[in-house]
Order: structure tokens, then C-alpha cells, then sequence
DNA sequence: TAGATTGTTAATCGATTAACAATC
DNA sequence: TAGATTGTTAATCGATTAACAATC
């Protein structure tokens, strides 16, 4: 537990930090400053401090940030300093991309299966992995203790899995289909809509 | 141009507000209410009615909003009373997913090509496109006049394609690649990460 | 040391909420 | 009409920025 609770829009860029960091590092980078980072991730220095600062004193003055460090620190407070088990649940071909994606495993995420409704994928293989059948969903979540899901099915299909998947324990939401979902305040959801980000664009196009 | 600076929070919000009356119009329903339709989207009733006021008087005391009619005020305003072509670039597992993927003509966008730089994947087709060269992507854009590119490459090419895009005329950019672009103000970027938007939720698992 | 950069404060700026007159 | 709901105002709440003492 935080001493004092933080701002939801402070945590959610903190992984953006990280990201840039993880790039800084692979580039062989050992230490940076409010100002660069703040270049990288189009955030203003004073704003980065300021984020950093609400969970402990990370730099030095003078010298900056050390990049292994405050990487630690960022994965440590995000709670990334670990793999969390994910499963995918729609294997059309955003969950066939998803499943293929390289990209989760040194960020945190290991997906562990994928499920579908559609006997005719079910026990077809993606990778190494097996379409499960979504009959099995409820009772794999509860037995395996899955905290984190993502959702790669139809609109219609999201709110009912979504309900039984936090029935079943899960406590996050990665929502692929276009529907806003209705979720308990103990339960966090995310939101990826190509359609929506394109619109958020075009306004001032 | 409008006569006063609309917020970029209130204007992104609108496409979502769109997704939920499109659903609605979908299941016949003809009026809502800004209590009704803040409940399907988790915001306030007060905050949705100052949202559309900023744009006009598009409801009616005592009876709410037509569902019909907001929904052609909100095209209108998002500029997605229309059809914009988009192009991807990578040709990855996201770029044929976003190839195949049959919901966003309904919502304003077209892909209408999709380039990699891979001579083994140029020349084979997704559904219905070829795909195309990458040495070819910057002539297309000044040709066709492009506006909207999606960029679904590896992290380490991003920033270099997007600024030959904004150089040949692109004005906005949706990026999947997982690395911050820096973009000038006149062009607008949004992200998709799914590792971001997971790492959001991890902080309060 | 001199220069650089942090962490933090106070001021500014912006967003959200509550309330209600207007009116369908 | 009576009930419902908008559009808008003012108050509250929250986030960002600028500035600088502290200090590496």
C-alpha cells in the first residue's frame, strides 16, 4: 500500500517511462535526465520528476537517473518485476496475433492459453499453443488463479465473458471488442479500438 | 474551424460516445438520455451533456437525445461522415489483422494498401490486398494524398517511416510499434500497446 | 569548485461536478 | 399539467508548470 494514493493518470504513464528506458538501455545508455526522457516520450521534465518523485527520490541531483535503476524502481512500482499469466479469450486474428507476439514476455506477460467458442477451431494450434474450448474458460480461470484476460471476440460476446471471467477472479481486462464494458470498481479495464484512436484523429484532420 | 478550442479530452471521448449510440441505434432503440447513455460508457450524466454542448444543442428537455440525430452530429464533428483511406505499413501478424479485420469501414476508414519491406512477403496477398514494396510507400502517399497511416513495424524502424510519412503528407498516425514517435504539432499520433495498457492495470493487482 | 539536475513548493491552469432555471 | 431532462453556471477538484533551494 501507497502511503498516499497516486493519481491514476501519473501511473498510467509510467510505463510509457519504461518503455523508453527498456530503448535507452538496449541502446547501451547508463544514465539520463528528466529533460531527455522527457524528449523521448514528448512529456515535459518538470512533469516527469514530479510522476517519479510520488513514489521515492530516484535521481541524483547532477547527474540524473540511472537507467537500470529507475527501471527497476518503475517495475517494481507496476508490479512488472514479475510474469503475470494471461489468457486470451477469441482466437479470430487479433488473438492470433496476440498469441504470436513476441513482445509481452520480457514486459511482464506470459500468455498461457487461448480459448474460443467455435468447435472448428477448437484444438486447431496457433504456435505452440492449443485453442481451447471457451466451455472450459470459467473453470481453467479458477483453477489456475488467472488475474489478467484479454478479449479478442465480438461486441456481443464482451460484457457476458467479461462478467463470468470476474466472477471467476480475474481482476483485469484487456478489451479488444468495440463495446464499452461495465466492470466492478475492484476490477481495472483497458480499452484497444482501432476505429476509436483513428477517430480521436480525424477530428483535427 | 470552431469558434472556440475545443479540449483534446472532451474530443476524444466523442468516438466512444459514438460506438455506444451506434450499438444502441443497433438494437433499435431511437432516444437516450445523457443518464442512460453515461451509464453504458462509465461517465457522468453532467459530463456528457457539457461534452456535446461545447458543439451545440443537440437534445431536448424532457426527453433526452435522438439517437439517430446525435450520432450524425457526432460524424460530423469527427469528420467520420465520410470514408478516409488509410494505408498500413508492416506486414506483420497486426498488419494482417488489421488487413482482415471488417470494422472499420463501417466507422470511417478504408485500408486501402499495405507495404513491408520483406521481399518474401511482397507480392503475396491478405484477403484481397497485394502486398505491396515499401520502396513504393512514400511515391504512394504523394500520390494518392494519404492522410492516415498505420504503422505496424518493428520499434527500431517507426521513427524513420513516420517522419518520411509526415515528410510526403501524412497528418496522422496510429502507431502499434512499441516505442514513443516524435511527431510535429501540426500531425497527431495515438497509441496501441497492449504491454502498456496491461502495465496499467498490474499497479493495482 | 562550477555546472548540472533533482525534488518540491506555490501558482497557474484546466477539468469535473453539482445544482437549477428553462422547457419539452 | 407534471415529470423529465437539457444546457449552463459557479464551485470544487485535480493536474501541470515554473521556479529554485539543495546538492551531487
Amino acid at each position: 500500500m501507497d502511503v498516499k494514493k497516486v493519481p491514476d493518470i501519473i501511473t498510467a504513464r509510467l510505463p510509457v517511462y519504461l518503455r523508453a528506458l527498456q530503448r535507452m538501455a538496449d541502446a547501451g545508455l547508463k544514465t539520463t535526465s528528466s529533460q531527455e526522457l522527457g524528449e523521448k516520450v514528448g512529456i515535459s521534465a518538470a512533469q516527469i520528476r514530479k510522476d517519479v518523485s510520488q513514489f521515492g527520490e530516484f535521481g541524483k541531483q547532477g547527474t540524473g537517473y540511472s537507467i537500470d535503476y529507475l527501471m527497476d524502481r518503475l517495475r517494481e512500482i507496476l508490479k512488472v518485476n514479475r510474469i503475470w499469466d494471461v489468457i486470451v479469450v477469441g482466437a479470430g486474428d487479433m488473438g492470433h496475433a496476440l498469441a504470436n507476439y513476441q513482445g509481452l514476455i520480457n514486459r511482464g506477460f506470459n500468455i498461457v492459453a487461448i480459448f474460443d467458442n467455435n468447435q472448428e477451431k477448437i484444438g486447431q494450434t496457433i504456435g505452440d499453443y492449443v485453442i481451447e474450448d471457451s466451455d472450459n474458460l470459467i473453470e481453467y480461470v479458477k483453477e489456475s488463479g488467472i488475474k489478467i484476460a484479454i478479449l479478442t471476440l465480438p461486441a456481443s460476446a464482451a460484457q457476458i465473458v467479461a462478467d463470468e471471467l470476474i466472477e471467476a477472479g480475474v481482476r483485469a481486462l484487456l478489451n479488444y471488442a468495440p463495446v464499452s464494458i461495465a466492470t466492478p470498481p475492484n476490477v481495472k479495464i483497458q480499452y484497444i479500438d482501432p476505429a476509436i484512436h483513428l477517430q480521436r484523429m480525424t477530428y483535427y484532420l
